[in-house]
DNA sequence: GGTTAATTTAAACTCCTGTTTTAATCCAGC
DNA sequence: GCTGGATTAAAACAGGAGTTTAAATTAACC
């Protein structure tokens, strides 16, 4: 059956949202799948190609749509380009309900991991979206150098995946120490300020 | 000889840094530092307890600065917060060279692992220091309620942790796309600016 | 319906991991 | 100089990892 490779692709996304790429054996995905452990070779030929199939199915759907949206439109100011962002990823969420939450712990894994062969296939992979992206950032932020803005995107990307990565830690904590019920678009509403802030901030000295 | 310890807390270190915990044998530690495979388990016991000695070399005298500037004076504003944080960070840097991005590195890992038995040991270790922190940040923001507080805590340290965890691979892009030579103490100085600006960017709605 | 290709299966393979064992060696202290 | 605890050394252990093989089964096509 073509449900095979389905089954695998399903439950390895589960696995590495749960317990991250280098936690989760093939034994472990192939299990949960009801799957001989073999067929994740046939059908994917190593694990590396796995993660990188699993990062697509999401990632496409994501960067087709801030794609034709960039094509048609280009949003001014920093909060539209983030309200861009942020609509994507529920579109995702409307078409596979948990997936924008997979898709954010699977990025920032991307970006952790020590060798990067993640994040090279993702940057290849989605270069012209992302340079689009870039584009109307460097428009809605005329004030700050090439580099500069190179950086602050890297912070806002960094503190967008580092919250998400530690989100079940993180919410754990809210709760205890704040009595306070946080879902995955609560840590957004308090994110969109602070990275819009951050890139917002006047550059140095 | 006692040197043996030490030998391995060094090349340990330096591993740890460059490849992450996961990526980093005893075997490869061992071989470095010219001793015997299981001199590491004689010495420390296990991995884990060698990853939480080499963290706490580092973060101890981190800690303890923190811990002492804030029993003498209570900075205000968050410029003075973070530039007590970078001033401590060099004091590491001036008693062993290399020692901070090391350490940066290896909070980065700490709070990125799944497991998270690094950050429960660092939240437990250091408790003092760290409320004092969260105490003078509450006197410097004011505006800012415990949750958004909170929240915005993780994501600074999520920009800063991010950056120095890709800093190799950042490093590189930089340098390709904009001719761009950057050091340690650059990336702080963009970081800087950021976080500031978005810990003190107004709240939601 | 028989033939061929695609897929699934069970098992083994190879390599690497952290840890333990047991013997050898070192080095004080008497 | 000898004794006894501390340290080092070589080897093996037990388990888990991703991948490969070769046979069995299923599906598709003429």
């Amino acid at each position: 059956m073509a449900n095979t490779k389905l089954q695998i692709l399903n439950s390895a996304e589960t696995l590495f949202a749960e317990r991250g790429f280098n936690q989760t054996s093939m034994r472990d995905i192939t299990t949960r799948a009801n799957v001989n452990l073999a067929s994740v070779n046939y059908h994917f030929g190593s694990k590396k190609n796995l993660i990188q199939a699993v990062m697509a199915r999401n990632l496409d759907t994501v960067m087709d749509h801030i794609e034709q949206v960039l094509g048609h439109n280009t949003p001014s100011g920093v909060e539209a380009v983030l309200d861009l962002i942020g609509d994507s990823l529920q579109r995702l969420e409307a078409i596979r309900p948990g997936a924008s939450h997979v898709l954010l712990v699977l990025l920032g894994q991307a970006y952790a991991e020590t060798q990067g062969h993640l994040r090279r296939f993702i940057q290849q992979q989605y270069a012209k979206p992302l340079e689009a992206l870039h584009r109307v950032l460097r428009q809605a932020l005329p004030g700050l150098s090439p580099q500069a803005l190179f950086w602050r995107l890297h912070f806002a990307m960094g503190a967008f995946v580092f919250s998400v990565r530690a989100n079940q830690a993180l919410r754990e904590i809210a709760q205890a120490d704040y009595q306070q019920q946080v879902d995955e678009q609560g840590i957004f509403a308090h994110l969109k300020p602070f990275v819009q802030a951050g890139l917002q901030g006047k550059a140095k000295q």
